[in-house]
DNA sequence: TCCAATATAGAACAATCATTCTATATTGGA
DNA sequence: TCCAATATAGAATGATTGTTCTATATTGGA
């Protein structure tokens, strides 16, 4: 078989439709918008994805991907695990905001879509699902180690920390105030350390 | 002048806009469908709402003026104020997902339209502040007479509240079992009960 | 009985949509 | 030097978009 050939780089084109879908949503942004923010031909890129929606899917797949991946390895990181937490949701508001009050993709794509598109209802709730998971490992280690001197319900506190989490997704899209924005979420943590 | 003649009824074809825009958004609303559903000719709504955009507008106002004259009244109502709050917060959980899973209108159109329609975003700030002032003032009730024991800022907690209410109405549309919804709802109010 | 306002039906419009097609160039291995 | 794969350019398709227009019916007050 011939080999490879002169192929497009299909991550980088795919960060590109993401950085599109991510801005705009889904309904709002064409194919005409995305093939020239991509840089390649309509037809490879009908060959590559098949069709709008399936592009979607795929650069909502990277992004969950990549999100997963750098929550993971920040919450690794050596330190205090609430003061871990708390700087990791901080940067995802001050992250939002500077990008253009992009919010969360996978949260914007639940608004938009959630209740018609069963694949994209399913990612969200595995996407969530992941982050309360984690947050439940960073809450049982805080325990642990006396940074909350309670005893709580680390699974209970990590679902509410992740739906306020999105909230302030939501809030970073009306350009509500940083300050006021950050101050909900260091209330959210004074609660939780008690 | 001729006086009011055979007038459609304003505020009902409203409120049907107002319920597709609500389920579907903005962008994936086609003017077809509004006027089917909101039953009256196609020259009649451009001649009374101007354009797509404007009839979206008015019919956020509705909804807004609507919410916030429901949030009063239950807020009003005999009882204690935490408990009236808990179960109003409750009621827009179970609500938004017996209406298919729409979440809150003004939040969805915040998340769709936020960054790019500063009229947008302005209304979705003003409805947040309104509610936050009315969870303020409950909050303040409730400090009162001592459904609160401990002496809190009412103003951050407020902003809390709402902020995580937001987020409760974000996990509504990707078909989040309500037990747990409603449990996050339920962790919220435990913490700040204290 | 007019008039002016308000509604209707439905065609027409130009633009844009997602998608497909034709034809051509480039590439690397057999 | 072919071949097969992969890319390109760009026109074409047919549907749908928001919006406007023409022509007509209904209404209530002057």
């Amino acid at each position: 078989m011939a080999g490879p050939d002169k192929q497009f780089d299909r991550n980088a084109t795919l960060k590109k439709a993401l950085e599109v879908f991510w801005a705009k949503g889904f309904a709002a942004t064409s194919m005409q918008e995305l093939v020239s923010k991509m840089g390649i031909n309509r037809a490879s890129m009908y060959q590559t994805y098949g069709n709008k929606q399936a592009l979607y899917i795929a650069a909502i797949d990277q992004y969950i991907e990549n999100t997963l991946a750098h929550v993971r390895q920040e919450l690794d990181s050596p330190g205090l695990p609430l003061d871990k937490l708390h700087k990791l949701l901080r940067q995802f508001v001050i992250g939002s905001i500077k990008n253009n009050m992009s919010g969360c993709l996978v949260n914007n794509a639940a608004v938009e879509l959630g209740p018609y598109d069963k694949d994209i209802a399913k990612k969200a709730r595995f996407f969530w699902g992941e982050f309360e998971s984690m947050f439940n490992e960073l809450l049982k280690q805080a325990v642990e180690k006396g940074e909350i001197k309670r005893d709580i319900d680390t699974a209970k506190y990590a679902l509410l920390i992740n739906t306020t989490l999105q909230g302030l997704m939501v809030k970073t899209k009306s350009n509500t105030p940083k300050k006021e924005i950050l101050g909900s979420l260091d209330t959210l943590f004074s609660l939780v350390k008690g």
